[in-house]
DNA sequence: ACCTGAACACCGTTCAAGT
DNA sequence: ACCTGAACACCGTTCAAGT
């Protein structure tokens, strides 16, 4: 493992362990073995350790996403594990979950990231395409049906982890929203107002 | 105006031109004309006063969303506008609406915070209810389908604002793919395979 | 090429005074 | 009650050296 592999592996885990606030640059070095400074020698700044940690996790869920895609399950059923890797993401790591989808610092990071990020999200598209033939979604574009289940869930998601959720006046958690919205997208469902 | 009025509009007014990091507390005061040392008077941390930009914002928020509500449009036409006062404040004030939606250590300070954030969906979730009983929105339970529709506006602005959107790869861009969704979700919607 | 240690400017927060 | 100015601990970043 390279010393900058090392760094990235320290700033993750104090990013999971303590939130974005946790993971200075003094940390990082001390936790890595190393002097507050020698972070610098690998990364031009703190944004950039920071991108560096989102690349790996975008990679992670990549994938993640990918063996899911590829298995035997029918496509409703990849679906639902698909968002359920994103829901367990989010609420077992909240802090690198707000980096990868809710930082406009580290998504304007640009290049590689970007390019990890799309990698991630094919992997999405081409089972909601899977569910459009199969019939359990809608005829529609598979980007811009997948980009709205998606997003879908990545806000329900965000306003779970900032209590905006009010759990208390019915069924709106993540899942049965989720539930809701794949219920009323369905060819299936009967139509009459 | 108060001096504590003062302060809080000084940091939203540093908040929409320099973003959550131009608000620092020297900033502020030296806004009101103050010293470095006179927010905490009034706010008990950076936190609190962040919080209290919060929640005059939200105020904000219901009273347009309010004014929407009670207009004499046709309720499809209210849903329109609602969306479009979220679509456009996010784009004309990105930090605030961070602040407001993106921001779990904000939403944390619950009290008054989450009362004025009711409010303001409480707006929203009658223009769900009132577009049902005009039959251009699916039987569900108002709460649950406000809070899906609300969540997928609020998670495409997020991917907007982080730049994952690919806007180059088809139509998804915020406006189009909500008209996406209330399309599919509508009661005339053809609902064959 | 990689690393360390001192230093700088900045920040949130605290404290001792002032009125 | 409200405000100021000095001070503290912390942080990102830079710089001058070391190997």
């Amino acid at each position: 493992m390279t010393t900058g592999e090392k760094l990235i592996e320290a700033a993750a885990s104090l990013l999971d362990s303590g939130g974005e606030s946790a993971v200075t640059l003094r940390a990082v070095g001390l936790a890595a073995g190393l002097s507050h400074n020698a972070p610098y020698k690998h990364f031009a700044s703190r944004n950039a350790l920071l991108a560096a940690v989102a690349a790996v996790s975008f990679e992670e869920l990549a994938k993640a996403a990918n063996a899911i895609r590829t298995s035997s399950r029918p496509p409703a059923q990849k679906m639902s594990e698909a968002i359920a890797l994103f829901v367990d993401y989010s609420r077992q790591r909240p802090a690198r979950y707000r980096l990868l989808f809710n930082n406009p610092e580290t998504a304007a990071a640009g290049g590689e990231l970007k390019a990890r990020a799309m990698e991630t999200f094919e992997e999405f598209r081409a089972i909601v395409q899977e569910c459009q033939e199969a019939g359990v979604l809608p005829d529609a574009p598979s980007q811009a049906l997948a980009s709205l289940i998606f997003a879908s869930a990545h806000g329900l998601l965000t306003m779970e982890a900032n209590g905006q959720m009010h759990p208390e006046k019915g069924l709106s958690n993540v899942g049965a929203s989720m539930e809701l919205l794949l219920g009323l997208l369905s060819p299936g469902r009967t139509s009459g107002k």
